[in-house]
DNA sequence: ATGGTAGAAACTCTA
């Protein structure tokens, strides 16, 4: 199973490049953050005609998730159970015997921030939920944009970001509370490039100057991640005209898994 | 000292 997480930037503006984009990589399932599109307005007769059936959850003008699947996805989940909140930012659903958790995690915009707050509680309400998520689904894969540079080979400039949102310790330190979970990140469990980010501003030139952060992942649970045999960052579409700020993560597991 | 870009929408907010 190819299951895969892009942060799109508006699937109205990305719809084109995402298309082309599932005939040359062929995931199996595709998690979508920032579509930034209300339901209603969700492109279904697209994503169908590519060969895939489609979950989401979204709003007008922000956030926005969705799961994209060749095989149906049954019991989703809109929201944190017991957490109404107005911003659509997860959507979990149960793929070929594997629980795939797609999130969008706020992106706090600065540390001195009531949105870097709100980060933090919503980072450590996902966290709990999990727990019990995991107990319903030892197969669990929880993968989307988490806003999170957990190390400093994560973040091309570690002494200039130290300290800021993305980076800072809070964060990191809720990114190490979803791994005590058992959840592995499936980019580290292969060797993999120095300078590897998911994530290039779209100021200053800060993709061709390989001024990265890593920041979207695909974090698999204890069950699942042995059985995971591949991971990488999919670098092209950033290279595309008018391009998501984000690239793909493509993550292999085992067939059967 | 705080810009720079992109998307949505309606001129400012979010990232």
């Amino acid at each position: 199973m190819r299951v895969a997480t892009w942060n799109v930037n508006s699937l109205k503006v990305r719809l084109p490049q995402l298309l082309d984009w599932l005939r040359l990589r062929q995931p199996d399932v595709v998690c979508l953050q920032e579509t930034k599109l209300e339901d209603a307005k969700f492109p279904t007769a697209e994503i169908d005609a590519a060969g895939y059936r489609a979950l989401y959850c979204g709003q007008k003008t922000y956030n926005g998730v969705a799961i994209l699947s060749r095989d149906p996805a049954t019991d989703p989940l809109t929201a944190l159970p017991g957490r109404a909140d107005e911003q659509k930012r997860l959507l979990a659903a149960s793929v070929g015997g594997v629980r795939i958790v797609c999130a969008y995690v706020p992106n706090g915009q600065s540390v001195d921030s009531d949105k870097y707050r709100y980060k933090l509680d919503w980072l450590a309400a996902l966290t709990g939920w999990l727990g019990a998520e995991l107990v319903r689904h030892p197969k669990l894969v929880l993968a989307g944009d988490y806003n999170i540079a957990p190390e400093e080979r994560d973040v091309h400039d570690p002494r200039a970001w130290e300290g800021q949102v993305l980076f800072s310790a809070p964060e990191r330190e809720a990114f190490q509370r979803l791994l005590a979970l058992g959840l592995k990140d499936s980019f580290r469990l292969f060797e993999q490039a120095p300078g590897s980010f998911t994530w290039w501003d779209y100021r200053l030139n800060a993709f061709r100057r390989k001024l990265g952060l890593r920041i979207d992942h695909i974090l698999a649970s204890e069950a699942l991640a042995p059985l995971c045999r591949a991971c990488s960052i999919d670098i092209e579409p950033r290279r595309n005209e008018r391009p998501s700020d984000h690239a793909p993560v493509v993550a292999e597991f085992e067939p059967g898994s």
